[in-house]
Formats: C-alpha cells, sequence, structure tokens
DNA sequence: CGAAAAATTGATCGACATCAATCTGTGTGG
DNA sequence: CCACACAGATTGATGTCGATCAATTTTTCG
C-alpha cells in the first residue's frame, strides 16, 4: 500500500465552524435576539460558547438539563451506558445538530454525550426562551419545527452487510456535512475505528478491513481518518 | 413438541383500546376540545376515529399531510421504501403512539404507515389545532412536551446476537403494552415472522429459530403469534 | 375441503467474530 | 534529537453464527 503520511500529516481538520444560519437552532437563537455569531461584522452578542477537548463530556445521562446545545464545530458522540456498564454509542453528532431536545419532557438529559473531537458548541439557557414572553407564538413555532423534524425516525445505519454498514457511515457522514454548508468529500471521520466498530454493532477488525475494501476498490481514498469520497456517492 | 393449538384457537386479540389517559396525544386531544373517548359517560365530541383492516394503509410517504394520527387499538408498521423498491420496516406502532410528528416541519409524511392487526386509530386534523388561538400558550407546550418525548434517539433494537434481538423485540413490546396500561405478560407480537425479521435486519428461519429456541429455555410460551413472558422479565 | 400463506426444521455455506501478531503514528523522557 | 512506550490500526488464521437452499408441516381462508 502507498504511504501517504507526509501528504497530510497536518490535515486534522475538525468540521466547521458552520454558519449559524445552516444550524437546526438557528430560528430559536434569532427570536431569543442572539445576533449571528461570526458572520458578517464585529462583535455580536451570542448564546455562551463552550469549548471541549477531544474525550470530555459535555453532559451526563440523569442530569438535570438547564440548556439546550448546538454543535457549531467539531464531533460528540451520544452514548448510552447500559446497566452491566457497557457502553453503546446511538448516535454521532455533528456542526448544526441540537442536543438536549428531549429535555422539554423529562427535565434531564437522556444520554451521556461526550466529544470525540476538540468541540465547539453553543449553549442556550433554557432561561432565555422562557424570558421571550412577547414571542410565545413565533418561538414555539420555531421550537415545534425544530422538534418534528427530528421526530421521525431515522433511516437505521446499522443494516445489512458490514460493507454496507460502513459505506453507509460515511455517506451518512458526507450528507451531514454537505447539509450544513460544509466538504462533503473530503473530510475526517473524527472518531477511531474502535467508536466506529461501536456506534455500527460490529468489531474493530471488520471496520478496518471494510474501510480497506472500499479503498482498494477505489470508492474511498482513507488515511487514518481522512477520507475523500471517489467513486461512492452521496444517495447511490 | 406440544400441540396447543386448541387451547387459545380463538383468542387473537388486537392489543387496545387503550384509555385516553395513556395517549401520547392526551393533553393536545383535551386543548383541542376533544373529549375523553370512550370513558364514563355516553356520547361524545371526538376527532374522527378510523378503522383499518389488517394490510391496509393509512397514509403514504410523499403525501401532502393534513393530520396527527393516534394509535388506538391494534398494531401498525412504518415502512421505508428505498429507491429500488425494497421495504424496510423501520418501526413499530401500538397503542398510544402517535403518528405524522414529522408534519410541523415537512407538510408530507415521511413513512408510508400500514395496519399489521385490525387498527382503530384517531385522526387529528390539523385544522383543529390552528382553531385554538385562545389556547395557544397551552397548546404549544403540549406539543413540544409530546414531540420533545419522541426525540430523543430510541435505543436501537437491532443490536447483538439474533437471539438477543429477537428478545429485546419482545420485551420492547412488552414494555410499550405496559405503559399503556395493557398486558404486558401476555399479548400477541402482532407481526409474522417475515415481518419481524425485517425489521430485526435479518431472515425468517433465523427468527423462527430464535423463538423456538426462547420457547424450549422457557424463557417464553409461544404459539403462533400469541406470547407469555416467563422468565423473560423487561428490564432484564 | 382444498389452496395458499405462514411457520418450522434440516443441511450446507459464507460472512463476520475471535484470537493473535505486526505495523504505524504519537507523545514522553533521557 | 532519539529511544521507547503505548494506543490505534492493519493483517492473517481459524471458528461460529446466521444466511441460504430445500423440504415439510401448520395455519388461514375462500
Amino acid at each position: 500500500m502507498i504511504n501517504l503520511k507526509a501528504v497530510n500529516a497536518m490535515t486534522t481538520p475538525t468540521p466547521g465552524p458552520i454558519a449559524c444560519r445552516s444550524c437546526d437552532l438557528y430560528e430559536v437563537c434569532r427570536l431569543c435576539g442572539i445576533t449571528a455569531l461570526g458572520e458578517n461584522r464585529g462583535v455580536q452578542r451570542t448564546g455562551a460558547l463552550r469549548t471541549l477537548r477531544a474525550g470530555t463530556r459535555l453532559y451526563r445521562a440523569g442530569e438535570p438539563a438547564h440548556s439546550l446545545f448546538a454543535v457549531r464545530q467539531g464531533m460528540l458522540k451520544s452514548v448510552d451506558v447500559g446497566t452491566d456498564g457497557e457502553e453503546r454509542i446511538v448516535a454521532v453528532n455533528t456542526p448544526g445538530d441540537v442536543l438536549g431536545t428531549e429535555v422539554f419532557a423529562k427535565r434531564v438529559f437522556s444520554h451521556d454525550v461526550v466529544a470525540v473531537q476538540p468541540v465547539v458548541c453553543c449553549e442556550l439557557p433554557l432561561s432565555l426562551l422562557s424570558d421571550q414572553y412577547p414571542r410565545v407564538r413565533e418561538l414555539a413555532a420555531a421550537l415545534i419545527n425544530l422538534l418534528s423534524r427530528i421526530s421521525a425516525p431515522r433511516p437505521a445505519l446499522a443494516r445489512g452487510s458490514m460493507r454496507n454498514r460502513v459505506a453507509g457511515f460515511i455517506l451518512d457522514l458526507a450528507r451531514r456535512f454537505e447539509q450544513r454548508g460544509l466538504d462533503g468529500r473530503s473530510f475526517s471521520l473524527g472518531m477511531t475505528r474502535q467508536e466506529i466498530a461501536n456506534l455500527l454493532d460490529t468489531r474493530i477488525e471488520t471496520v478496518s478491513r471494510m474501510i480497506q475494501k472500499l479503498n482498494r476498490e477505489r470508492q474511498i481514498e482513507i488515511t487514518g481518518q481522512q477520507v475523500t469520497l471517489l467513486s461512492l456517492k452521496p444517495t447511490a
């Protein structure tokens, strides 16, 4: 196998930051009087920004919830910890995703959420929502729209052969990035093989073999976590 | 294998009907002025009731959406039809579930929804919602609560060995029924082995074998689609 | 009752898990 | 700067679970 290490040695791009416009929380932020962050002009009023180093936890399951979060840059995983202590990754969270939407019904978070890369996210305290009496109508509509969007059962990632699941995982990431205005042709998987294996309900060796197979078939080009789509296309 | 056919030959119970109180849509209905149906007293004002025979479609993906639905009795499946025409069952819908929650964001339905048993469901036209100006606040809160409840990623059904998936599927049904005040110890699977296999991403023969294995191990007792939990318990 | 669909059961095969060894990259302390 | 340690990733050999092919039985329904 040709060794391309040096080529992209210092490229460890975390996806994002995205434009506020392409974030799922945008309308809600706007109605709360939070002006777009990092857009055209100078200083802005924002929700609190939180930065997380890889491996850091954003919040924990069962913890009382006082905020919504929006991913601005980097990737996180939502983890379910079984009674036996083993952890299952139930979702990957990419820029533009909103975390903590369960708090309106539950008052506490449902999952552990952990950064798998350096992460920047926006924290929107729930108190900011309840302060917006003048705009209840619009705000409620925006929240309903946001929640409705994510209420439909997602097409399960983990179906079919392992080759399909791995390809599906990569395509899902590509699709997400493109929807958010990021580069969906060349990006970092963000997660270790072990984490991908956990998400896809398989083993690290299998993930490695399938990735190498896609690589040999020239469907993708991969070095470490950096992947470039070749013949593998979204919606194919 | 002992033949118990005659014992419960005429018991083909569809789950439900459930009490309105234990339905996810209850608060929303109440605020729309729809009085509980089939409760204490005589005649009531209700949302339209729809009955479906097994195999009938409630709605189709892409179809303009004018209503929410709540399952009152029986079971349905939410189906994703791929570009190649093959269908994947992405969810099973049991009494108390609300269908069509995606319409607030999309205006059209996301999936085909088909009755797998005789079904009775309540139809709540969206026009009834927009008529409730005096109560926007409460109604919006109820909708947000409903949507928030189902917004958290569900623990994936299809993980681990096929034995675990089949057991998990049965336990999931049991848990749902109990949450709605129905019998979670003895009930009908509602679906054919083929449909269960589709949902669990496996084959009909495997489903059959795993069910028989659980039966031989006295974890469950099964005849056709009628199942009784023995040592197999929810949250175990 | 007879036909068609659903379910069960058996035999064989292949994909993925498992066990094990090696390789690569990264960070650390001498 | 280099040697070393360690985690992540790759690759190979072998075993096992579930897919596949095939036949039969059971249930459902006209």
